[in-house]
DNA sequence: CTATAATATTCCTTGACCGGCATATACAGT
DNA sequence: ACTGTATATGCCGGTCAAGGAATATTATAG
């Protein structure tokens, strides 16, 4: 196993992470409150472990895990340059809706223009 | 397939996803740029593009492929309860080094730590 | 209409991963 | 020492995705 994103493709391992988001937790605690058998969230940790995310203490018979953000980290990190590009867009679909909007506006009242009008035309397709 | 991260999963898919921040690419682009057979890339084009990744327009005979930020975005948007979670334990860890700061200078001349004694202390591990 | 370029699809094989089950290890209480 | 609790590990079988080769599809040119 490699990249954070093979890690993270697992469901299970998501959720396991989310629910460390809260506190710390044993193994059989989150056994329990994912209803994954024990060896399942026994193998899911070591991946986890092994991998970065998260860190383990013993506490007499059992392990409490706990969050580590470094990889996540590094998953922002790739995610940097997307976020640019679609901030970028953003702008330029806002400078669009401007544009079309003076047309529509015929050098009418005011310049500014509403926000609802740029909510509605912002709508995803295929909804 | 399902969620983003398989999607991601795949080294090839985002090295497509790179490749097409900086402009759309055609498919035999992609496939002389990332060195990787034609039905190959097909195949990976066509993942991202039922995942939403990516559109395609036809120009004559080939695609052109463009990014499309929506996923990439819920993947921001699933990142982002960690991304709290890390900035709260770098506070943490800032109010902790103050604290250190404060003891080893025993009320000596000024309160405000400074930047330098912050900046060691925060760099990151295995450069 | 045929030849050719660009892309998509199908079939097949191989390999990896996940879950289930059984078992092993570690620790605590009595 | 024995018993119970908590966690880890080893093995196996099913499943699914990735890659390779061949082929089908679509569009342009001549």
């Amino acid at each position: 196993m490699a990249s954070a994103f093979e890690i993270l493709a697992e469901p299970h391992r998501r959720a396991i992470l989310a629910m460390l988001l809260a506190s710390e937790r044993s193994v059989g605690e989150i056994e329990r409150r994912l209803r994954i058998p024990q060896p399942a969230v026994s193998k899911h940790l070591r991946v986890l472990r092994e991998a970065g995310f998260v860190t383990a203490t013993v506490d007499a018979q059992r392990r409490l895990y706990r969050l580590n953000p470094q990889p996540l980290q590094e998953l922002d990190a790739w995610l940097a340059p997307f976020r640019r590009f679609w901030s970028l867009h953003l702008d330029a679909l806002e400078r669009h809706l401007d544009r079309q909007q003076r047309a529509a506006e015929p050098s009418a009242h005011a310049s500014r223009p509403t926000n609802k009008a740029r909510a509605k035309s912002a709508s995803r397709r295929k909804p």
